[in-house]
DNA sequence: GCCAACGTTGGC
DNA sequence: GCCAACGTTGGC
């Protein structure tokens, strides 16, 4: 069976690359430290097998680098009840966390990365989440044929 | 490093 | 409920 959903989640490869994911134990790391809710609730939404793109942020160029797989449905990221964590989050509770993240794998990196610029260059792109001016979501989804189009370029 | 765009907070 | 102030994101 197929995925059946598709994403895009983002990172800044100085503090985690995908050659990061895949040098991880399994290939596979714990998304901890979003702190938006919208982001949070997508990635409630993903189910085991849904496919991820990885993208870097803040990077000479920005670009989409590879494919994620969501191996671990969301549950608490325990970096929120963590004092001495960037991302600790006083309001949350144990008892009631508010801040959930997921695990992905690693599948594989694109022969060529897919740069901003490119992507700006497609048409058929152009209703991408990613695309849209002042865009700053860090996990976002991403429809059936964006996906399929994508994987052509790479 | 700059700064526009965005999300969140909190006073009112 | 409004909106100013603030912190963050992320392209450049």
């Amino acid at each position: 069976m197929g995925p059946k959903g598709y994403w895009l989640m983002k990172s800044e490869p100085s503090t985690f690359s995908i050659d990061d994911l895949a040098r991880s134990p399994n290939k596979t790391t714990g998304w901890e430290g979003v702190r938006n809710y919208q982001a949070r609730n997508f990635m409630r939404s993903m189910a085991i097998g849904d496919q991820v793109l990885f993208y870097h942020s803040n990077a000479d160029p920005p670009a989409i680098v590879g494919i994620a797989e969501v191996v671990k449905l969301a549950y608490p990221d325990p970096t929120q009840f963590d004092k001495k964590d960037k991302h600790y989050d006083p309001e949350s509770k144990p008892s009631a966390p508010r801040w959930d993240m997921v695990d992905i794998k690693y599948l594989r990196k694109f022969a060529r990365a897919l740069t901003l610029d490119e992507l700006q260059e497609e048409s058929k792109l152009r209703g991408m989440v990613l695309l849209k001016k002042g865009s700053r979501l860090s996990v976002q989804p991403v429809t059936p044929m964006e996906w399929r189009h994508i994987i052509s370029l790479a």
